[in-house]
DNA sequence: TTCGATGTACTCGATTCGAGTATAAATGGA
DNA sequence: TCCATTTATACTCGAATCGAGTACATCGAA
């Protein structure tokens, strides 16, 4: 049998957090992730994406995390290509500290708030999640399983929101038909929502046992400044005085002899991220609070 | 640029546990994993892969999940491919109750600590796991860092043991030099080994939080039977009081009306896996036990 | 100097978890 | 028959963790 592969194509979704918001890097005005093909100058997978995120973006990119390989088929059944050739996607994960981005294709951060508004809970609820779940609820009827995806995914009935499962939840929400237009949330390309929702989903289990939150932050920073970042990523309110203790229980951060200045308030002292424990925490596991409020 | 890409490879890591012991399907006398191109009359990567698997094993498969994909360079720097094209590799982890499997291939099932014997810490702790670790001590030198790696990865100098750090523990093996020959562990066809390394890791961390034992359970088991299927893919020995503990607090499991028979001492009461609850522990998270001793 | 915002230190109770102990019920061999 | 063995099952206890709340300190700015 003839192969008649399209090429492997390596797409990104490049994070960063500036300004207490969780931001994306898109192309063409917002509705694509940067992306590539695979070519056989590359050395590697991840060397090959770099090439390409540099071209399109001009941002340097430091930590990057394979998420997962996307055929057609598993994607977006109504594709163009569904019924032509299999294209292959993989994608990645990559942190950065957000710069300004200048490269073809006009990159531009966005918070992905905009992509999934409902994913972000650190101020109440959002707005727009009630009309949601009323529609899911029409959507299940009576079907029992169903109703138990709906309140599972979304929180109802008693059960507890998990900030996690934001790729379930959108899935749930295209099986039902609401990401179809614009209504809930800024529609993308293709199925780059979907492969966004995958990253926010891995990132946000990330950061539980893992201290990537710190390829996000400066050289330097305030513990609060780690909490709202923290916050931002995870869309959700954290209590102060328990996110601190397990900071220095975990012994990730280590003083520097300054302090923060400019904004108002007491100004707080500086930290770094611990190099020394860099590897060992990589392995055995580091784990940030996620408590509620 | 010409893009001269070598077919996608689907391959397999099928996993059983029987008479408790952890076993893979491998084929060509027990050197290599299932395989085989993915083509264009699939559709999807999964269905090519449960074909291939099919034709090769004869084995029926349940539970199948994306792992990882590898391309060459990523892979073996040693293979002959590597000058030449770039082969992609995705990797699968399938779970199966074991039968007797008769396809093309020569199928067979192997226990898969005989290709990582220093993993399997259900007694005591491995013959082979003195020597390595004073290989690995000399190899480390004063070099810090490697000290460092070494003593997080073998659980040395008061570190736990972190049975989920397989295939970290392989690599490091592998830039020492220990996983050349066949003088620890079973070799495998070139980087089949470390494919299977990167399975057992993702199942190992995956049963403490998903209900995912229960593929490779039969219809009715003894709690003790769920232990002991737990402790051979964890490599653990499990406290007995705790493990059934954890169980019926969590509801994953229901009473049958049978109790075992056959087998000495008391006999005990049979359950089934609560069909009900699965997709909702899916979705959430069920935690197993893994305390040690 | 008072307000507002942030930083920092403590407390308390609920839950979980590792570890140990004790008892019950069956089998099989002496 | 009875006892040793094996497995099943129930209970206890202390340490650690975690969510939640309270109190107080310290700065800048109005």
């Amino acid at each position: 049998m003839l192969n008649e592969l399209a090429p492997i194509e390596l797409i990104a979704i490049l994070a960063a957090v500036t300004d207490n918001q969780p931001r994306v890097m898109t192309l063409r005005g917002g509705e694509a992730l940067p992306s590539g093909p695979f070519e056989s100058s590359h050395r590697s997978l991840q060397s090959g994406l770099r090439a390409w995120i540099e071209a399109q973006t001009g941002h340097p990119v430091g930590y990057l995390e394979q998420l997962y390989t996307f055929a057609d088929k598993d994607r977006d059944p109504r594709s163009e290509y569904a019924a032509a050739s299999q294209r292959i996607s993989i994608g990645y994960l990559g942190l950065v500290r957000e710069q300004d981005a200048a490269g073809a294709g006009h990159p531009a951060w966005h918070s992905w708030y905009q992509y999934f508004p409902w994913e972000d809970h650190r101020n109440r609820s959002p707005e727009q999640l009630p009309r949601i779940t009323k529609r899911l609820i029409v959507w299940a009827g009576d079907d029992p399983m169903r109703i138990q995806r709906v309140d599972y995914l979304f929180g109802l009935n008693g059960k507890a929101w998990n900030e996690e499962l934001v790729l379930q939840r959108y899935e749930l929400m295209y099986e039902a038909g609401l990401v179809d237009g614009a209504e809930f949330g800024r529609p993308m390309a293709s199925d780059n929502r979907r492969i966004l929702a995958t990253g926010i989903s891995r990132l946000r289990a990330k950061i539980k046992y893992s201290p990537v939150v710190f390829e996000l932050m400066p050289e330097s920073f305030t513990l609060l400044q780690l909490q709202r970042t923290v916050e931002a990523l995870s869309g959700l309110h954290l209590h102060k005085p328990n996110f601190r203790r397990q900071i220095d229980q975990q012994e990730l951060v280590e003083e520097t002899s300054e302090v923060s200045s400019g904004a108002s308030g007491r100004p707080a002292r500086l930290f770094r991220y611990r190099p020394a424990i860099l590897e060992a925490r990589m392995l055995s596991g580091a784990r940030l609070p996620l408590s509620r409020s």
